[in-house]
DNA sequence: CAAGGTAATAACTTTTGAGTATAATAAAAT
DNA sequence: ATTTTATTATACTCAAAAGTTATTACCTTG
């Protein structure tokens, strides 16, 4: 995706928000949101821990570069790798009712 | 893996929880079960709907094949495809801390 | 402004999951 | 009982994530 075309939306009088909902439906939108917000709680375990990535890379076996994409949100990650990147924070996954407003 | 070599595990006085201590490492043990446990969720969550593989493709669009390989553990799904099928089952995941016993 | 660690990016290979089509199995119905 | 019909599993191709290595910004601090 090209970013640099996000930011100009603005030039053309339309916020980011507007122009993504017209480009994803709202079961993309909201996936994706829930996917930021899970990655979004990796990183704060991570950093409140005060570990960094290559010292994470040692704990979890997941080498550095994959933590960086996964918290740049550039891929996807599995399952496993999301719970062996959890297990040394101290953290796991788990299923909940999902709560819509 | 060859399903008819661990139940004849037995056979030589060993059960496959015993073979398999020695065959992986204790952290790959633990996330194995979790990640069995997580995707026994999701099973019960769907039938607990009364909802067919085929059924859940059709809400979640992800393809009845990979629910179904996901269901049998034998792939480890992407986040966006567990975000994707848990969404129409009223589901999400969420980051817990993990205790240990 | 060097030196250190930290995070991000890139290029490339290997591995594995997702998509597609089809087959096997189970359940219903006639 | 055998022919649908629904449900789940398999085989194959393609796309994408993981792994590997190296490099490059990015900061902070001496």
């Amino acid at each position: 995706m090209n970013n640099e075309a996000i930011k100009d939306s603005s030039a053309v009088g339309r916020s980011w928000e507007e122009v993504r909902k017209e480009i994803f439906t709202s079961e993309e939108i909201a996936e994706s949101n829930l996917r930021v917000a899970l990655i979004g709680e990796i990183i704060k375990a991570r950093q409140e821990k005060g570990i960094s990535q290559k010292k994470l890379e040692e704990l979890s076996g997941v080498k550095q570069p994959i933590i960086a994409r996964m918290e740049k949100g550039s891929t996807s990650p599995q399952l496993d790798t999301i719970l062996k990147v959890l297990a040394p924070l101290g953290k796991t996954l788990a299923i909940v009712p999902l709560e819509q407003k």
